[in-house]
DNA sequence: TCGAATCGTAATAATTGAAGTTACATGAAA
DNA sequence: TTTCATGTAACTTCAATTATTACGATTCGA
């Protein structure tokens, strides 16, 4: 299956935005990105659709980050990305009949639940200021080191 | 992308055959399992390549479990298959220049590191044994329930 | 007001990886 | 020696994401 990168894109472009004054245009995002305009406003779109970000058309138009970077964490992206699966491993049939099976599904069902719950607790403790801190920190390092040679 | 249902898929066929006496065919367990004969030796020829089942040509062949059922873990079997990708969800760009799009990375990938090793515990402490447990348990309530009404 | 810039969105194609299928070779048992 | 079974290569189908094309709807600025 190809893998769902949404998530990390919006965060790249949110990033982006955070360290930008002023909108930024779909084409620009989809520049630094390596894609299409078209689906920086797909999924953008999804983001606007909760607040946490603006669109406005016509000259000086473009996206703007609407909320506190504090207040939105990577869970909430998620969600606003309509929760998309996340595992790529699951069972072959998810209705089975089979009481073998239904065994099978069962145990698998309880260890991938455990780790979703993992996976979604970690993202509810990352905010979008989280990010930018992180960012800020490689970013003086690399200017240190670039500094250094 | 079609999501992996390979470890599901030889679970069923293990339990099956940890339920029968002799071995199974290829066209006994496809059938079992709503698919076709040829991907289940190509599963299974994995888990032969470990030792976890034998395979035997000609009349009379077929597939058996060549191992301890309490000894084989979700692991190992994970592990047989090649240990595929657990997530759907991942970063747009493995090795991005952008230091923005690093952060993202980094961070997502903590996150995904640390789910993936829970589960992949979760799938060390489940044995065989312990799903033909469960399946017993099933039966079993399954046959009350049947005598009740 | 006009026109260029920008988003909004539908429709469709390309891409990717799993699963399914066909075909045939190999080997073992009756 | 015939039949039944695995072994495997080659190819097709299928499902899901991502990319692209096309065009409509707004908004700003000259």
């Amino acid at each position: 299956m190809k893998r769902d990168s949404r998530l990390s894109s919006v965060l790249h472009a949110l990033l982006h935005m955070a360290e930008h004054d002023g909108p930024l245009t779909s084409e620009t995002l989809a520049q630094c990105m390596n894609t299409n305009p078209v689906v920086v406003r797909r999924i953008m779109g999804l983001l606007r659709d909760v607040g946490i970000v603006r669109s406005a058309k016509g000259h000086t138009g473009g996206w703007t980050i609407a909320a506190d970077l504090k207040a939105v964490t990577l869970r909430q992206l998620h969600e606003a990305l309509g929760e998309p699966a996340v595992f790529a491993i699951g069972n072959r049939n998810e209705v089975p009949e089979c009481l073998v099976e239904q065994s099978v599904n069962s145990v698998l069902d309880d260890a991938f639940a455990e780790a979703e719950a993992l996976l979604l607790q970690r993202f509810q403790n990352v905010t979008l200021a989280d990010l930018a801190t992180e960012f800020t920190r490689r970013h003086a390092k690399w200017r240190a080191e670039r500094t250094n040679s």
